[in-house]
DNA sequence: TCGATATTTTAATAGTTATCGAATCATTGG
DNA sequence: CCAATGATTCGATAACTATTAAAATATCGA
């Protein structure tokens, strides 16, 4: 993942509602959720949620589909991951991670 | 972590000499390294620099420490990991993480 | 204490982003 | 085709963010 690319995602991640709607779509799964539930539970007009959904989309972090009327909107977790790896890309100059203070939450840690 | 924290923490790496700052950071480890040195690497004006290191500071993503005339800065590895747990929450309603596409890298995936 | 070095604060300006009503577009059922 | 439903686009306004020169602050060595 480009600087570039990780940049949009974390400024598409960093509003309160779109943080939001983001978390519903990683918690909802592949099925994904329609944009006017997302504006509802979020307590946003629907042109609001569009405009932030439309910056979610634009990042690569959500897709969506069209079903009849609906457009439903889905968590794309290969952006997600991507992101991650990318902030912790060479942590900690690529070594064994220092013992107090774990680069990941348990993951790719290198050595003891 | 409660969003409001994450909200400020994604704000602040999403800006490309921010970003570039934290992952110099983050690759530095303990260690850190001085204000003046970031600014040199980032080619960044030292007045630009503190604005950015201080909306980093102010997110809890990294800590500072004078040394001589230096200020240190390091990441703050537990603040970085609290918001990555943070989006990956409930990943696909708490359930395995669909077969097809993981929700982390590799860490805390539940079952099979 | 003085001058040099390292950094931050201030302040003005330019640029970007959020908000949401109204208008528009797409799909469906009758 | 028409009315209803679900969603997006437009447009105006308000709020926030980045940038950087210049001034201020802190530390050190002589």
């Amino acid at each position: 993942m480009q600087a570039d690319r990780v940049i949009r995602a974390l400024s598409a991640l960093a509003q309160e509602h779109r943080l939001a709607a983001f978390r519903l779509l990683v918690q909802a799964g592949e099925q994904g959720v329609a944009a006017g539930v997302l504006a509802e539970k979020l307590q946003v007009p629907p042109s609001s949620m569009s405009f932030h959904l439309a910056q979610l989309a634009n990042a690569g972090l959500v897709t969506q589909r069209r079903e009849s009327r609906s457009i439903i909107y889905s968590a794309d977790y290969a952006a997600m991951n991507g992101l991650m790896g990318y902030l912790t890309e060479n942590c900690c100059g690529g070594m064994s991670c220092s013992e107090d203070a774990a680069c990941l939450p348990s993951p790719q840690r290198k050595s003891a």
